[in-house]
DNA sequence: GTCTATAAGGGGATAGAC
DNA sequence: GTCTATCCCCTTATAGAC
């Protein structure tokens, strides 16, 4: 046993490094988007010279494809309508409009990478949607169909729900610019997210005419 | 009066060009981002070589100041719930959120390329949104005040209305990969915008309690 | 106005010493 | 694992002939 074999203590250092290096791409690639986003701006943010930064991740685009990874294996666990507590509409949409509008403010930077890839195509992302996205999409569709047929919302569009709920909570993160603006503030605080969720839970109850 | 003083001709065919050049550079940014398109592709789109297309227009960045500006322009003179014909809550909000919808019709590249900005910060647009933007925002939440004290509306805060509405309406043009992917089409068609249209605006009208 | 040639710089990625 | 040095390509932008 010489002093090279302690196998565990540098896996974690590596694991850690690893984490940092992502947390910062997370950040460069969210404000200067994949190409604007150098890896030499990431390894200094990081703490490391570009070249060492390449010695963890082996290209750009596979650091990239990681960060991109990491917040849909985020999403995928909280987002689907289904997986909220209760069993009455009012209670799970309410529930799910504010888990959304809890990772536009925990995870803002993750929700602007992915924001930027749908914007400019999904290249990378068709894939993924189409395998893990739309199946639990699907399903929640179903469940708001038999909700409108056992008369507990009015008969609306299900997909053009979906897409409003994502849109109008997704916006607080990608968007977060305007919004300061428009509110006066450098930054938002957990009250502008929380006037939100009031507010957009408030419309979409009301507006489905749910009881 | 020699074989170079047709001066008529000649701008004409140069704003031409330089509109052929705006129209390609719209749709190159929109899918690639500032960083990530190149003036050569923007140039072969536009049938020219890059040279050519640095004679009119001395740099990248002033080209893409053009397209933003370009953008900006239309949507101001649309983008007002003031500017909305009719005088009560129902006809006018509903007329503004169709004239949204509308622009995302018809000008999804342009509504692309102003999101990326945003998303990224905002770098070039701070000044002009503080400066056109957002007095018309101002004036649109005193309209909203105004219903609301008058008793046409439910007590709701009007900036997070419009940022739903904002998000709501520019989503089926930033992220329509997206929901093309989830509603099985490669292209939204006039029906889907119809149906979106449709859907907001009854949300938001029973939502708001507006008769 | 359009072309060829080229300058000048940045960025991704590799080689090899330590 | 971290560093220095370097290669190579791509991109913006300019110079100058036609």
């Amino acid at each position: 046993m010489d002093k090279n074999s302690q196998s565990k203590p540098k896996r974690l250092s590596r694991e850690r490094t690893e984490q940092r290096i992502l947390n910062a791409a997370e950040d460069v690639f969210a404000q200067y988007g994949f190409h604007g986003a150098s890896i030499n701006s990431i390894a200094e943010l990081t703490g490391l010279t570009k070249q060492n930064l390449l010695y963890y991740f082996p290209s750009k685009e596979v650091l990239y494809q990681k960060v991109l990874e990491n917040i849909l294996n985020l999403w995928i666990d909280k987002m689907a309508l289904l997986a909220q507590r209760g069993d009455d509409p009012k209670t799970m949409i309410s529930s799910y409009i504010r888990g959304k509008i809890e990772i536009s403010k925990t995870h803002p930077n993750g929700s602007k990478v992915f924001a930027n890839e749908i914007i400019n195509g999904a290249p990378r992302l068709k894939e993924y949607i189409a395998s893990h996205l739309l199946p639990q999409l699907q399903d929640d569709v179903q469940l708001i169909r038999t909700w409108i047929k056992e008369g507990k919302m009015d008969p609306v569009d299900p997909y053009h729900l979906f897409f409003m709920i994502w849109a109008s909570t997704q916006t607080y993160a990608d968007f977060s610019s305007q919004i300061e603006l428009a509110l006066g503030k450098s930054q938002l605080q957990d009250e502008d997210f929380a006037a939100a969720g009031d507010f957009l839970t408030r419309l979409v109850i009301k507006g489905l005419g749910i009881k």
